[in-house]
DNA sequence: CAATGTCAACTAACATGTTAGAAATGATTT
DNA sequence: AAATCATTTCTAACATGTTAGTTGACATTG
């Protein structure tokens, strides 16, 4: 046979909550984040409907929605692809995470609860322990809900919810990056750092200390570009 | 007659760009802002349908983007209303638009070119020629105008997206204000503070001439859920 | 009269049929 | 062989039919 006749990739949405929608929408996230659809990849919604035994109609919601997230790109009239990364976009993503991040600590270096900050203290000293371990997936789930915290702890949802949908947009690239030795320890002291500019209220410290931690991801991705350019928008029109 | 049978309040979509579901969702979101559909309105789809001409498919997508901003509340199963502003919103609203615009600004202040500062500064001076001809709506719009420069100049297309998103929710708000004597010169002043800074290539003083500039804002929203708490969210729950 | 249960009317959500336009394919011409 | 052009085959976008759940009016009961 020329293909293995229907690769079953998506994860099912059976046990998944909310609406077809949200449940489809959520498979064919986590299919274009851990790469199982690559950058370029033809979205077929014939096929989505029929490996996920839903209409349409939910499938359009879900591509609407990725689209407006910049995960995918539509071409009116004619298909749709995953999208490729683009340095601008990931430099955009990247500046756009900074500002609402940075804003986002020093708030709550100034207003945060004992309560607030005994949590973020509790999840660095996790964060310490699991890199010990050289748990790198535990470090990289603790790693996440550090930022979720400091997010919640604005008090405002919204803020929480648009940076982590920006970050959806550096989770891609990032797992294309190689481990680097030494880089969760750093992390955990920068983390650390920021955790004990909270503890002293003093926002300004918090911020250059955000600052320097997401900077530092940021200047792994620009070598990105020659190691995978199969992901990468072509610069040439056709 | 119990109510003129159906008030023709839409603006016409035929000379809109872009697709159905766009132009329905600009016509809506008209609608919204200008308050001709106040909040807590109850959206009927069946009447959208009937005074566009349109399907249901156009605008559902419009309502589902609108629902995607805050603008409407989809109750499931059951309908769509207006949203109805809350304090808290309003203060994310105005977080995450400094968080942007601070930090736009900073990077504008480090990299704009002679051109751009030119854009900027004949901008203000247009504004101060519009103020001193008591032009309110033209200052409003060379107001909205000059945010949008700066959005433009950092050079990220999404962040001037996402900061006029954000806009949105302020400026219907915004409508319920009442005009404050000599308001509009202080802004002037601020915004040539800020032009300034960005003149002599001065992130920190760009983006504290900002901060306070958007502040004026948003200390004025504060009395408004007494003046008008019909717009507002109720707190108790029934 | 208040509380409760029933029912009709309405809606969002989903399924499916239709249309028009883009892109790839292949035939035709140069 | 290269370029052009018609045709076929995709698709997104739109229209419309169907389903199931929520709401509110109203009758019924205590």
């Amino acid at each position: 046979m020329t293909q293995a006749f229907n690769a079953r990739v998506l994860t099912a949405i059976d046990d998944l909550p909310g609406s077809l929608a949200q449940r489809v929408y959520q498979s064919l996230q986590e299919a274009i984040m851990s790469l199982t659809f690559p950058p370029g990849t033809l979205i077929r919604k014939g096929a989505i409907c029929d490996e996920l035994g839903v209409s349409r109609s939910p499938v359009s919601e879900a591509i609407t929605r990725l689209a407006s997230e910049g995960l995918v790109d539509v071409i009116p009239q004619s298909g749709t692809r995953v999208a490729r990364f683009s340095i601008e976009e990931i430099r955009e993503a990247a500046f756009m995470r900074e500002a609402l991040e940075v804003a986002a600590v020093e708030k709550v270096a100034r207003d945060h609860t004992p309560d607030q900050y005994a949590k973020l203290a509790r999840n660095v000293r996790l964060q310490a322990m699991l890199v010990e371990d050289h748990d790198t997936a535990g470090f990289y789930q603790a790693d996440e809900e550090f930022h979720a915290l400091l997010m919640e702890f604005t008090g405002f949802p919204g803020v929480a919810a648009a940076v982590s949908t920006i970050a959806l947009k550096l989770k891609r690239p990032r797992m294309l990056l190689l481990p680097e030795p030494g880089r969760n320890d750093n992390a955990v002291r920068e983390h650390l750092a920021i955790v004990e500019a909270i503890r002293d209220r003093n926002p300004d410290e918090a911020r250059s200390a955000m600052r320097y931690h997401l900077a530092q991801l940021v200047s792994r991705f620009d070598p990105l570009e020659k190691e995978h350019p199969e992901f990468f928008r072509s610069r040439q029109s056709h």
